[in-house]
DNA sequence: CGTTAGCACTCTGGCGGATGGAGTGCTAAT
DNA sequence: ATTAGCACTCCATCCGCCAGAGTGCTAACG
């Protein structure tokens, strides 16, 4: 069914007033809030069948109303003006994600804490894990006679390093000879092609070195795993305790340590068709989030790859401000990233 | 002046019945818990005097007693025992250390949060920087006609790299050229003996190359501040929320914010003379400690650096346990990083 | 018929006073 | 030197009360 305009704007009133002060709304403020007046008794009535449809609650029979999860639902879906971001804001999020830092880890850590800042509540952030990453290539550069540096580069173009020290000392050549034996065994292989058969097929190839290969490739597994790893980030737990609805400490408590628990990152469920995704209170799936809303905006990586961004607040969170911000940064996110995949300056999972 | 055998264990028996429990403790309570019997009102006249000391404190007129400050602080100098760690804890420590991360950053940040769990306290972690690092060495690896990865590696041993990705093509001898060049020109220097005149005049050697040179050098010089750059990390603030001193909300409001926020790492003092360091309440400088005690571990990586990791919460905190799993975890990291400066397997900031 | 004023009703949150318990300090007895 | 006894103090809790805010209903109004 189809709302009237007047009950619309009421409704929006409502939510818009409770979104800023956290208390129920009552007939009178409502009334005085808007701009075409009407009387309070007027709002009360509308104000009943807004409850009847199960869009406002009331705490107790004589307390202003709140909106009920469908009310911000529908506020979410149609009344909600997008928010526009001051200069001030745009400002803050491009020169943070300008900052010298351009490793993958760091920038999504530090994507998190942005958005926390910037919303004032606490933020978080999966860095996007791919499984079918390969070595493309493995460079061994020689520091002293008994060290040298492996660097490998995934076919994502992340370059990682590791710096190893030997008992004994090595040649360039020897050096040379494990680097092309690499390059021909171990590059474009998955993770679990890298058979503990093919190890010893390359250590009995590399003679008296056959100690090293091990050292390298398992150095080379380590990156394949963490880049499959995908891991929670979260920021800002602290705004938590700024919001009333938190005052009770339980509650505080227990989402806080929901948040900040390592655990299955697929608690978080990647926006699929479109680029941002809100969840409010009891549409989550968790327990501990069923009453709590959770906007989550994705953005694409180069190369079909994923990564999330994600606010977490009272279901009475200022959806229209947060959604602004969020895909912003998702999209700051994406051209840093991604730029279009392949081509310039792309991902450097470097250092 | 010395205290006689009885105060100090009355003092210790009130002390760490506090600790438990965080409610003041009464005459009864003190002498239902020590062996040697004495009656409440024997406990009381000592416990009298033990307040006249300045040692202990009441709340008010009629609760018991707690301890103060300088009785916290006699108990750390004089009572405490030395906890011993469980095989338990022992193996969760050593296998956290000896998780595969072996990155200088992520392994810090997961020692604050090893610390965290252990001790059900906040924790956090400083990276030490140090200042007059240098440059050691420069590798420029061709990746394909438009690309190549730059590895950097200091004299402390640090290797990071990154992809660089040019608009137009590059010979391998370009390459060649650009190595030898950076390599005899930037090596040796720290942060601002790189000036820009010396760019100049390297941009100039370098030919149609020019371009290449900033790239480069640029990444070298955000390596060098990145070394320099001390962070703190925090881990496990939730875990505030659990002690009844911060359930006062404000409280742990301006602590949590206090500790999340990015600032200044001096105000963590590293421990000078011995390994480890415990302030207690007004002990700290910060306004924000003040009712707060804050346990901190220094450890020594090769090379004069160090590093610290710390724990932070109410003056009632068990500090016998803190200082056992602190100072076993500081020795782990210490080794990790160290083993003796330069040898074998030592430290490798790499990845 | 939609809107509004008026009014009785309900519920909460805050305030004040009374009560009981816990613990102290002092005194006197052992 | 230690202890039992006792009067005293102070806090935490509970209870009842009241004001304020807001509702829902009814009746009047244009």
């Amino acid at each position: 069914m189809e709302l009237s305009e007047r009950k619309k704007r009421i409704l929006r009133a409502i939510i818009e007033s409770y979104i800023q002060t956290a208390e129920p709304v009552g007939s009178k403020a409502v009334a005085d809030a808007m701009e075409t007046a009407f009387s309070p008794a007027t709002v009360r009535n509308e104000m009943a069948d807004l409850e009847a449809l199960g869009l406002l609650e009331k705490p107790h029979t004589s307390a202003g109303r709140i909106p009920s999860p469908q009310g911000y639902r529908l506020y979410v879906n149609e009344l909600m003006e997008e928010h526009r971001l001051s200069m001030q804001e745009t400002d803050r999020i491009n020169q943070a994600l300008h900052l010298k830092m351009r490793e993958l880890d760091r920038v999504i850590d530090e994507a998190g804490r942005i958005v926390s800042q910037l919303t004032n509540y606490p933020a978080f952030a999966l860095s996007a894990g791919s499984e079918r990453t390969t070595i493309r290539r493995f460079d061994l550069l020689m520091v002293e006679r008994n060290a040298f540096i492996v660097v490998v580069m995934t076919d994502t173009n992340v370059v990682r390093n590791r710096l190893v020290r030997l008992p004994s000392d090595l040649t360039e050549a020897q050096l040379q000879m494990l680097n092309t034996l690499l390059n021909t065994t171990f590059t474009g292989l998955t993770l679990d092609e890298i058979t503990p058969e093919l190890m010893r097929v390359a250590q009995h190839a590399a003679g008296e070195a056959y100690g090293l290969i091990s050292l390298v490739v398992s150095f080379a597994i380590e990156v394949l795993e963490e880049l499959e790893h995908r891991r929670v980030h979260t920021a800002g737990l602290t705004h938590l305790l700024e919001h009333p609805e938190y005052r009770s400490l339980e509650k505080a408590q227990t989402l806080m340590r929901y948040l900040s628990e390592e655990g299955d990152p697929a608690r978080f469920p990647v926006p699929q068709n479109e680029p941002m995704r809100i969840l409010i209170g009891p549409e989550n799936v968790a327990d501990a989030l069923k009453d709590t809303s959770v906007v989550i905006a994705r953005y694409d990586i180069g190369g079909g790859m994923q990564g999330v961004i994600g606010v977490v607040g009272p279901t009475r969170m200022d959806y229209a401000r947060i959604t602004a911000r969020l895909s912003y940064l998702a999209e700051g996110l994406a051209r840093l990233f991604g730029q279009g995949g392949l081509p310039g300056g792309g991902p450097d999972g470097g250092t």
